[in-house]
DNA sequence: GTTGGCACTCGGGAGGATAGAGTGCTAATC
DNA sequence: GATTAGCACTCTATCCTCCCGAGTGCCAAC
């Protein structure tokens, strides 16, 4: 993109103004608010290159202009400088997410609840990616007859577990058997290197009579592969109805209908994460503007995330759905600082 | 309320015909729709009869009336009738619910989320209440130096468990011992006799030394208080958006902020519980109706739960939140029938 | 108690005028 | 070549006004 520097200022002035005021920005107000050493003609003409470029756009032939989908992808891109919060935001925040848990999903909610308020968008995470975890423990629990919890100690310091169905003949020390054979032959494993088989094989070693054996070992994988599955956690989806940017009820129904389907973000969130790996993207955030996001009804919003580690290799995202018309450098720091902090609670777990 | 016949009749109708069409109705449309055999001035005097009494209302001096609350009330109390489902509904709610399931809380989602989708409303679960139920086992395991998991089985077929932090020396051994000890003595007592002290007094017991074991004891205390608070489970708020009552934002906004408040909602359904109990109601649902409800925002909607039994002892509410206009005896009966369902379920858990 | 008739009320929609902000273009100027 | 002043034009949003129609309350008659 070749723009002179004037150029750059003019998107940059009408990206801010339009963001703070919602309304379509014009070569005259621009002059007054910001100080252009040359007249509004000047700028008409800069605008009309603008808009050729695909920048901005007009609502109407006698409106202003409004910056475009890619108006805002070059703004965030080049143009925005991302201003540090100030020490009263970010003790707000702190004061937030430093409330002490025992466990790691408590975090994670509470972080997403900070960002949520914070931010005065919808916010979200997602739990952490588990499969480079490995296990620690797995015990086996006989709750009553024909019934079992499969309790998982993971590398990352999460606990997680299953309630599952397993013979009703079946007694505490075979179980017992069971699960220590398991445990001891898969400690140290990565989840993703799990499979039926390993866990197969690693019940051989007992003498509990095959069928039986073979239905318990079933479950315990059928257990640790639930672990490794993703949960997202949205909140402040009825903050969007605030937003001027959704007073029109279709808009702010589609949106929300999208928003309720949270498996459906979850799909899309991962796909983010994924794209940007692959492109090795080494930014500490990752943003979809508009048309950029392929979620339904999500248009008007700007979908930023960050990546958050509970350890050197499990981590997951979390990050805010506002609207295209946002503070971007405002709420990207907050986003950061809200992962900086989540990471540095995060150590205490692990 | 002293109503004749006729009047019955005439306020019946126009619930009716409100609900369907969403339009004041007036003494015209009445006579159009409905077969009374007199002229649209006897309806007139009526009409204005049930408005004295205020059972109906005009937004304006030349609309149709509408139901008030009160009308409503009546309506409800004392002229509709509750129609089965047909067996296509009924087969329908049955086969979303009766996916097979291994644990209570993933059942009440179910009919949670069956019910939102059958209603077309917000719908809403609350977890069992546990007090009533007693533990039948309670196991702590070691996790790691420091922190632990307290593992508790729970008469009513449900499992809870809570990560806790214990002192770093505590050995394997010794965890055990105490948590032996706790499940001695408190096993077959419901939850809500189990006290701090009930806890302390099941330790002493132990040899394990005081300072350590106490802080043991607390935490596994706290874990058993946790077990019996009440979750609640709330889906659907999007649906509101695509209904005409709602089709201002500002009340859109209210009643969508308020529902994001799932703790402020699982109050006041306790609290509407517990006023049914006292007056000792026999109705197999609740029903609140418009300004009835003391949450903010709900001036527009009715407010309907049935109550679910996991056990005799143990139970919960299911139900849903919609419009004011609804068409109750539907409703009723569909919150009635995946209530029942949901009992039969729940009996395989217990 | 019921009915037909009638004057009255009020919201909502249609139509029309107007203001105002903004544009593009042209011709003059730096 | 870039910048500017000037101007005619465009389009929306807003405000009025008018009018229709559904509905009402009341009265006199049945």
């Amino acid at each position: 993109m070749q723009l002179d520097n004037r150029k750059k200022e003019v998107l940059h002035a009408i990206v801010d103004d339009y963001v703070s005021t919602n309304e379509p920005v014009g070569s005259k107000s621009l002059i007054e608010r910001h100080s252009f050493n040359v007249s509004s003609a000047t700028l008409r003409n800069d605008m009309a290159e603008l808009e050729h470029l695909g920048l901005i756009e007009k609502p109407h032939t006698s409106a202003g202009r409004i910056p475009s989908d890619k108006g805002y992808r070059e703004y965030v891109n080049s143009l925005m400088t991302i201003e540090e919060l100030t020490p009263r935001e970010q003790l707000e925040i702190e004061k937030r997410i430093n409330t002490s848990v025992d466990e790691v999903t408590e975090l994670i909610k509470n972080a997403t609840h900070t960002l949520s308020e914070t931010t005065g968008f919808v916010s979200l995470a997602m739990s952490p990616r588990l499969k480079k975890s490995f296990l620690k423990q797995l015990k086996i629990l006989m709750i009553e007859p024909g019934k079992a919890l499969v309790v998982m100690v993971l590398s990352a310091g999460v606990v997680k577990d299953k309630v599952v169905r397993i013979p009703n003949f079946l007694n505490d020390e075979q179980i017992m058997k069971i699960s220590g054979a398991i445990e001891k032959s898969l400690t140290g494993k990565p989840l993703d290197e799990i499979t039926l088989v390993t866990v197969e094989t690693a019940g051989k070693s007992t003498d509990v009579p095959e069928p039986l054996l073979k239905q318990v070992l079933y479950e315990a994988y059928a257990a640790i592969k639930q672990a490794d599955e993703l949960n997202i956690y949205l909140e402040g989806e009825h903050r969007m109805l605030s937003l001027p940017d959704f007073s029109s009820l279709g808009r702010a129904r589609d949106l929300l209908g999208t928003l309720s389907d949270s498996g459906m973000v979850a799909g899309y969130v991962n796909e983010m994460e994924n794209a940007a790996r692959e492109l090795g993207s080494d930014d500490s955030y990752m943003i979809r503007i508009g048309q950029e996001i392929t979620l339904e009804g999500l248009d008007d919003c700007s979908f930023i995330t960050a990546t958050y580690n509970l350890t050197d290799s499990v981590s997951g995202n979390i990050g805010v759905i506002g609207p295209k018309r946002m503070l971007y450098s405002k709420v990207i720091s907050q986003i950061d600082f809200v992962k900086k902090k989540l990471n540095e609670e995060m150590k205490k777990f692990t």
